[in-house]
DNA sequence: TTTGCACTGTTAAATGAATAACAAAATGGA
DNA sequence: TCCATTTTGTTATTCATTTAACAGTGCAAA
């Protein structure tokens, strides 16, 4: 069973967490089934791929009616989610770390942001945007005692690498890194690494091109 | 010439960003070049792979020195850039828009962010972060006597269409997408999305599999 | 009832991307 | 001088992903 899932493709994995958060605001104009092509349409692929996907976690649609919208939410959670959920910690309570926590709010039940990590003194001890703010110094105990293995990292590009090297001896698992600056982790710590500069040159290049 | 760019894969596309972004850290710490291996430790992919990019845009270095930075950075830029520079306009211009003007401040200098789009009325007429900030009706105005061709979307998700059609009314040629909601856009604009929940899920689940 | 239609689910083929393999070149040391 | 070492550039191969093809099915309309 678990077995089985393993041999999901990365690709399909991300798609089936947009598939997910597509049928949550289609499912809010109250519609209840859906067609493999309108799924297609609503992320600019194919309705092959998205038939191909379903097929991939088992799920069968009705013939006539397509997809039952609630059912296929339900088991996405399934594949992606983790029973108990799973907490989540922000290093770097500035403007962006704050966003993201604004815009996680209510989101996802199953994957909370708990804590916050800040070095400046003045962000300690209070909540930001609803989420407690720690010292740094304490992040082993805070992230030890609540179970958290999964960090998003905020901080300078200049702190990104003590900061990581805190976040994994801490004992986080998997790292979000929104900073510019390449870090290292170790073998069985899952990385991934987002920049803005690099989405937005490939927008601009393929603008260039197109000309 | 054109033509042989026109084979360079997608991905290619966004590794040379990334090498080039790396490359300017590396080249701060006062080192003048760097071997395939090196470029790729910083980005956690394989030697043979950074050398098959650098082959596919026609870039060669000395067998004993490795590649020239400076040099490697320019070759990057002739690619990707546009020769007399690109113009970006963000709409929205909340915290989110708001940290991604910051953070772009000062890093490329053939892509500009020149003008931000609000519905607000106490933030049009006003800088925000540096970046005049213009009422949305003012958009097709502005983006057409500038001549901006790139937009990036902050606005609320229940915003998200509208905004969208407004931008392409007004000639923007790109579109990078941070809203949630799924949009439409006609087949000559370039849409790139990023939803910050996908990523983190992606990371949720392979630190689950993991365990 | 039967025919046509619009879907799904699945296998097969094609495309695209990453990896492996290796020849060629430069350097330093034996 | 020549050999061992290291790294590049490139072709061949493997692997991953997408797309195509098509059989099967339920429904609606004739
Ligand atoms: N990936 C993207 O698209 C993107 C966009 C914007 C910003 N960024 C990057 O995200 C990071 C944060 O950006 P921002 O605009 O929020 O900056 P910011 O300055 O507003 O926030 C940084 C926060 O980190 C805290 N901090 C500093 N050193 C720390 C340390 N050692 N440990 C813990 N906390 C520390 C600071 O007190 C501050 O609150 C930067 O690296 C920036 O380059 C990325
Ligand atoms: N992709 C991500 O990782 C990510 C992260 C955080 C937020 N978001 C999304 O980005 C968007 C902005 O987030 P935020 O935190 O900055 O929100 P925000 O409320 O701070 O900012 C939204 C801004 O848009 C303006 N606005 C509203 N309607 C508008 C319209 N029709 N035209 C122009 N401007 C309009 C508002 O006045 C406000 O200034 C939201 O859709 C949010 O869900 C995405």
């Amino acid at each position: 069973m678990e077995d089985k899932y393993k041999e999901i493709p990365h690709k399909t994995i991300e798609r089936l967490s947009q598939y997910r958060r597509a049928l949550q605001i289609y499912s809010e104009k109250g519609k209840n089934h859906i067609f493999s092509h309108e799924i297609a349409a609503l992320l600019h692929i194919t309705a092959v791929q998205v038939r191909r996907d379903l097929m991939l976690i088992g799920y069968s649609g009705s013939l006539r009616k397509g997809y039952d919208i609630s059912d296929l939410i339900m088991l996405i959670g399934n594949i992606i989610d983790s029973p108990n959920g799973q907490k989540v910690a922000v290093f770097g309570m500035g403007d962006l770390g704050t966003a993201l926590i604004n815009y996680f709010r209510g989101r996802r039940d199953k994957l909370q942001i708990t804590a916050g990590f800040d070095i400046s003194p003045e962000k300690g001890g209070h909540k930001i945007a609803g989420i407690y703010c720690y010292s740094v110094e304490r992040a082993a105990e805070i992230i030890g005692k609540e179970d958290i293995r999964i960090g998003i990292l905020t901080v300078p590009p200049d702190q990104a690498d003590d900061t990581v090297r805190i976040m994994v001896d801490s004992g986080i698992k998997g790292i979000l890194n929104y900073t510019p600056a390449p870090v290292e982790v170790p073998d069985d710590v899952y990385l991934e690494e987002y920049n803005m500069i690099s989405s937005i040159e490939k927008v601009a290049y393929y603008v260039k091109e197109q000309k």
